[in-house]
DNA sequence: AAGTGGAGCAAAACCCGAGA
DNA sequence: TCTCGGGTTTTGCTCCACTT
């Protein structure tokens, strides 16, 4: 950011998502300029418990293809800009391409600008048909609609000079009519679009936008995982159940660590199908948490002559406080909101860190306490691998925390499913035992050709050893009780 | 048969300095 | 402030050997 910019606070952005596009994949995560539409179905429950076949086809640019993730952030940027300008009364919306970018976190190198170029180029191309999956929101029903996007644009070089006034003279686009009037219509919702484009991997946004309308009023939500990969993130169609984990699994560890996501976790239902289940954050984590205990300032200066650091130093640190730092420390910190004492107990606390590291090996050792810490202090200088170390090793922490606690929370939920299926078992007996024998039989002859592996195929029991042999194994045990539960449930 | 781990690939994303 | 060029890293994915 630079400096010079007005200190006042930048005003909270107006990021605004459009809801019927959350549903389904917009972008195509795997781009594929050969690809010219993709359509995506699935069976929903309506209010009143009927099933729908929704259904969405999305058409790209004859040379250009399919959206691609940049597209999705290009079109929330403008949207966002759309808000900002006009609040929703005009389909014109104006920008200048660096602006832009930086509104989208991205850099501003040539391959950016032909990029958002691209992405213009494929807003405009693109159509939309929801079949059973367009929600009306003045009529309150879900629509059958045809929509294009963008109808013009236009990119002006603002090349060495500052845009002039003249609308000629400025990059704009136009939404079309349809597209705009879903857009004054309503059907859209708040976005965080500062933490939206914080984030790193495409998928990990759209799993953000898809997860904050589901908590809007729920904390947890889950997914059938091949159904969420496929048909709402817009991943490659029948990639193995390892594939989609892997990578819904980075997303979602994304959305943990930047404290969207309080957990998730897997379920599995059957070979190869499992569920998701995403937990929401309790609260937001604004800013890094404080620490509890602050040194006293002698304590602070104690310390610091305790690790070598010169008397004279820290004579000129009690008499003057930041004023003994260098210029550009100053500049950095804004000692009107950050205290002298804690900056030097944060300092004290990298550098113990850093001795810590050298010690193990991982480091170059420090060579003279005093002089390193001082630096460190005054000039506030970390080594970029330090720095790398230091990362990695909080990361090593923070990592460890986690599983602990996801350990725990398994070991919970483990021994409730345990108590559950003994329960189950019990009663399973309860109903079993009141069967004839020929139906026990029966009902083991059709076990073995159900059970997953087949060696069971030559068992032979008598009516009286089934209950035993069911008793001792578990996995067959669940196999003839479905198997029971069938048949006793015609 | 389903699941895991790792190597490797192509393309996109990212980074950074230099020039207009 | 915008554009350009290049080199490096990351990402989504496939393939293959191995384990459960």
């Amino acid at each position: 950011m630079n400096k010079n910019q007005k200190s006042t606070e930048q005003p909270k952005r107006q990021g605004k998502d459009d809801m019927n596009l959350v549903e389904f994949p917009f972008a195509s995560i795997r781009p594929d300029n050969d690809k010219k539409f993709a359509t995506f179905s699935r069976e929903e429950k309506d209010p009143n418990g009927n099933t729908i076949q929704k259904e969405w086809t999305i058409e790209g640019h004859i040379k250009l293809g399919l959206p691609i993730p940049s597209t999705e952030d290009t079109l929330l940027a403008i949207i966002e800009l759309c808000k900002e300008q006009s609040n929703f009364k005009s389909k014109t919306v104006y920008f200048n391409r660096a602006e832009l970018l930086n509104r989208m976190n991205y850099g501003k190198s040539q391959r950016y600008y032909k990029r958002l170029e691209k992405d213009l180029q494929i807003l405009k191309a693109v159509s939309i048909e929801y079949k059973n999956s367009f929600w009306h929101n003045q009529q309150k029903q879900l629509l059958s609609r045809g929509v294009g996007i963008v109808q013009e644009y236009q990119i002006y070089n603002e090349k060495g000079r500052k845009a002039e006034q003249a609308p000629l003279f400025k990059s704009f686009i136009m939404f079309t009519d349809s597209y705009f009037e879903s857009l004054q219509d309503q059907y859209i919702k708040n976005l965080d679009s500062e933490f939206y484009f914080s984030l790193t991997f495409h998928i990990a946004k759209k799993l953000y936008r898809i997860l904050d309308k589901r908590f809007y009023n729920q904390p947890s939500f889950f997914f059938d995982l091949r159904e969420l990969a496929e048909n709402f993130l817009g991943l490659t169609q029948n990639q193995a159940t390892k594939e989609i984990k892997k990578t819904v699994t980075k997303a979602s560890e994304e959305l943990v660590r930047r404290g969207f996501l309080e957990r998730y976790d897997y379920r599995k239902i059957k070979t190869g199908k499992y569920q998701i289940w995403f937990y929401k954050a309790k609260k937001k984590p604004l800013q890094l948490p404080k620490e509890k205990t602050v040194t006293s300032i002698p304590d602070i200066f104690k310390i610091l002559l305790d690790k070598n650091v010169s008397q004279r130093c820290v004579n000129n640190l009690i008499k003057n406080k930041e004023k003994a730092l260098a210029d550009f420390v100053i500049e950095k910190y804004d000692f009107t909101k950050l205290s002298i004492e804690d900056y030097v107990s944060e300092r004290i606390k990298i550098f113990d860190l850093i001795k810590e590291l050298g010690a193990e090996g991982k480091m170059k050792k420090i060579e003279n306490d005093g002089a390193y810490l001082w630096n460190l202090i005054c000039n506030d200088e970390i080594p970029e691998s330090y720095q790398r170390q230091i990362e990695e090793k909080r990361q090593i922490e923070e990592n460890r925390k986690r599983e602990q606690t996801k350990r725990q929370q398994e070991e919970l939920e483990s021994k409730k499913s345990e108590e559950v299926e003994l329960q189950q078992r019990e009663e399973f007996f309860k109903e079993f035992d009141k069967l004839s024998d020929d139906i026990k039989l029966e009902l083991l002859e059709i076990a073995k050709k159900e059970h997953q592996t087949k060696k069971y195929e030559k068992l032979k029991l008598e009516p009286q050893e089934i209950k035993e042999f069911l008793e001792e194994r578990r996995t067959f045990y669940f196999t003839f009780s479905r198997v029971f539960k069938e048949k006793f449930s015609q």
